[in-house]
RNA sequence: GGGUGGAUUCCCGAGUGGCCAAAGGGGACAGACUGUAAAUCUGCUGCAAAUUGCUUCGGUGGUUCGAAUCCACCUCCACCCA
């Protein structure tokens, strides 16, 4: 099976400007192609994570990837699938984040110096703040924004989601930069391909087109399937943000429980399209039924947190998963530990302890847990609000606090 | 620049002097049922020393015993005209 074979196999593929092509291409390891990451936030997310695994794909098929990060166009922001304006944000927020997306990036793709004698398929890094943040305004609208139709622009998907709540020119630029992006990496880098999410389709189309103006050249463009739920939401989202990938902003343990709570209807998608497994292992599943396929999903979250965070840490979170349902070790539990002041009169009440715990966000939210009988301590339901615990309750293993189901800390001292 | 309409809690959206921590819906959370799923039903959804108190309705100031609600100015957004 081709590496094509097997992207459009898996779901990954959503709209392609020339199929032919782009799998002779592929398939024979002679593109060198772009993925752009907008530095929007100081870690990356499940989003970019298929992005990466795209590119980890081609890589290995002997393709050149390119990483571009947005130092330039994030000063302008996406309008592509936003209802508003994004907050803007500062040039140091910015080069902050892009040296975190470099950081993180590394972990999956193989990265180059640029070297003469180095293979092909070296990755290379660049961030188009290079070239976009010292442009000669004038001189950028006409070798560049001559070849755009205002007409043809508005017309494009992105753009008309945006036409009723409004549109700044700031953002309606946004289109231009980044084909801009495309035409510089073609004569820099001979980049002769970009992939990207579907909902940036339009701009991809762009730097094609600008390529093809300006300097009579074919060029390529790809998408990947947008991860959809069964509902038709983003994957990867939860109520308090994005997954993300960096383990200080989302332990090991929740990105395990992310996915091991996926639907039903989603499981065999994910697998397809986020784990390295073999095809035909996933087709064998794709006939399990039930209870069945929660054991399907075991296997996404530990594949998935293993590609993240490594070996060790998923064992560690499958370990911590299975001893909370279906009690068996409960050693690498995560835990909060208490200090002397967090006793008040030597006791600490439950409340206390919830919110300490960051299992509720406010005592008065440990409150309505408390009275509709969701807090469990060392598995006993806790009925009282006004339960407190001395100190001596959390030494040694400490207590085992239980908010719902899914939430849990050990407490220590 | 002129005109019109608007900004309410996580989101949508009611509320046009006290009965308002603010209807209704969505979402989230918790309980029951389950398979750590879905569907369904129930509860709950500003904060706290909690039959009470405190802070919220774009911002600032004012009127009033009392303001999300009235007045003035400002900021932002949409639409129409230029």
């Amino acid at each position: 099976m081709t590496v094509f074979e097997e992207l459009k196999e898996r779901g990954l593929l959503a709209q392609l400007t020339d199929e032919e092509e782009i799998k002779e291409l592929i398939d024979h390891g002679k593109a060198t192609f772009y993925i752009g990451f907008d530095p929007t936030a100081d870690s990356l997310h499940v989003g970019h994570f298929m992005a990466l695994c795209l590119m980890k794909r081609l890589q290995m098929a002997g393709n050149k990837p390119i990483a571009l990060i947005g130092g330039g166009t994030a000063m302008i922001g996406d309008p592509s699938g936003r209802s508003d304006l994004r907050t803007m944000m500062t040039k140091e927020t910015i080069d902050h984040n892009c040296e975190c997306f470099k950081k993180q990036m590394s972990r999956f793709i193989e990265f180059g110096d640029g070297g003469e004698k180095e293979e092909h398929s070296r990755a290379i890094m660049v961030n188009n703040a290079d070239w976009l943040r010292d442009l000669n305004y004038i001189e950028f609208i006409r070798d560049i924004g001559v070849h755009f139709s205002v007409n043809r622009m508005l017309t494009a998907e992105c753009y008309k989601q945006r036409m009723e709540k409004g549109l700044s020119f700031l953002e309606f630029n946004y289109m231009i930069m980044q084909s801009y992006d495309f035409l510089q990496l073609y004569e820099k880098y001979g980049c002769n391909m970009q992939f990207g999410g579907d909902d940036q389709w339009s701009n991809m189309l762009g730097g094609t087109e600008l390529i093809r103006r300006k300097l009579g050249k074919d060029a390529y463009a790809m998408t990947i399937t947008l991860l959809l739920n069964s509902e038709g939401k983003k994957m990867g989202k939860t109520q308090k943000g994005a997954v993300w990938l960096d383990p200080e902003k989302t332990s090991p343990y929740e990105f395990y429980q992310y996915w091991r709570n996926v639907a039903d209807a989603d499981v065999i998608k994910c697998l397809k399209m986020l784990t390295f497994l073999p095809l035909e292992q996933i087709k064998d599943m794709e006939s399990w039924e039930g209870s069945q396929l929660n054991q399907a999903k075991e296997i996404l979250a530990y594949e998935l947190t293993q590609l993240v965070h490594g070996t060790e840490e998923a064992d560690r979170a499958q370990e911590s998963a299975r001893a909370l349902f279906a009690g068996g070790n409960a050693a690498e539990m995560p835990t909060c530990k208490l200090t002397e002041e967090d006793f008040r009169d030597g006791a600490i009440d439950i409340l206390g302890v919830l919110v300490k715990a960051g299992l509720t966000a406010s005592r008065s939210e440990a409150r309505r847990a408390v009275e509709q009988g969701g807090v469990t301590v060392d598995n006993e339901k806790v009925s009282d609000v006004k339960t407190s615990y001395g100190p001596e309750r959390f030494s040694g293993e400490g207590i085992v606090v239980k908010r719902g189901k899914k939430s849990f800390k050990r407490v220590v001292m």
